[in-house]
DNA sequence: TGACTCATGTCAGTAGTATGACATAGATTG
DNA sequence: CAATCTATGTCATACTACTGACATGAGTCA
């Protein structure tokens, strides 16, 4: 197989196995939210606005991995299809918190169903203390990077 | 911390932490190369090149995660830019086998310096017997999720 | 209080990558 | 052998997210 043939680097490279994974969820994720007409980023905005409602542009941007830039420009067109509601000004500050409308809800319903079952089907054939592991050695990573 | 703050789905999902974890790579990555005037595909075409000279465009694609157009267009700025070579017209089919230049391999081996120290740091804190258990849980993930 | 620093929201421009499409070479199959 | 399928290289186009930049509000401190 293609292993087999690949250096010995590059199999060695955890690095490597990471972009790998995170290539595979995200066209796995993408493949069952194109269906709903939503890009994973899209989603990911709705999936945290329901669970913390009143997360401000920023926030919702650190949440979802991209730019203020990038969730500003995607908050305007969830405003302007109905998904969300933020109030013509701010109530303190600049901060403008997002509400996800009932439309918002409906929408966001169907595809946690179809990333559910990614997220599933990535993790079968895992047990529990494998998947514990992996939950360790990913925090580990991720804050060994981050700190600087 | 932000992790008592976070909603407990959050917290729980090894998707998420996943991609975390990728961003976090792909940023301190990113932020190395930079100053080389590279991008992470760029470099990771040159490291592919390395160690298996005469890969097709569509090789190097797979090998570093993109489309074969995407590649395409990096190959013929990197060919334009005399890191790489490829010949004229195929010797079999329509396969160009590429080929590193020495100026190519000199702008290789600052990048890798660069990129090694990203990974070491990124594994830092984690003993041999925690990467062998990230590697085998990375390794189940990808094969869950491509196997269809 | 006034100067400074930091975070926020937003606009504009750019870079990287993806999708769609086409022609062509090799492999497969009847 | 002919027809079909698969893979490749490439062009054109579109989209996603980024960097740069600006004005403004809030906290900090001398």
């Amino acid at each position: 197989m293609s292993q087999d043939e690949a250096g010995v680097d590059l199999n060695t490279s955890l690095g490597y196995l990471l972009k790998e994974a995170s290539v595979a969820l995200r066209s796995a994720m993408e493949e069952v939210l194109r269906p709903l007409g939503m890009t994973i980023t899209h989603y990911s905005c709705l999936e945290l606005l329901a669970q913390r409602p009143g997360l401000s542009n920023s926030e919702l941007a650190r949440g979802t991995f991209v730019t203020r830039q990038s969730m500003n420009v995607l908050l305007q067109s969830l405003e302007r299809d109905g998904f969300v509601t933020r109030p013509a000004e701010a109530p303190v500050g600049k901060v403008l918190p997002t509400q996800l409308t009932a439309s918002g809800r409906r929408s966001l319903e169907k595809a946690t169903v179809a990333v559910r079952s990614v997220e599933e089907r990535m993790l079968s054939g895992m047990s529990d203390a494998e998947r514990a592991v992996a939950f360790v050695a990913l925090s580990s990573m991720i804050h060994s990077l981050k700190d600087r």
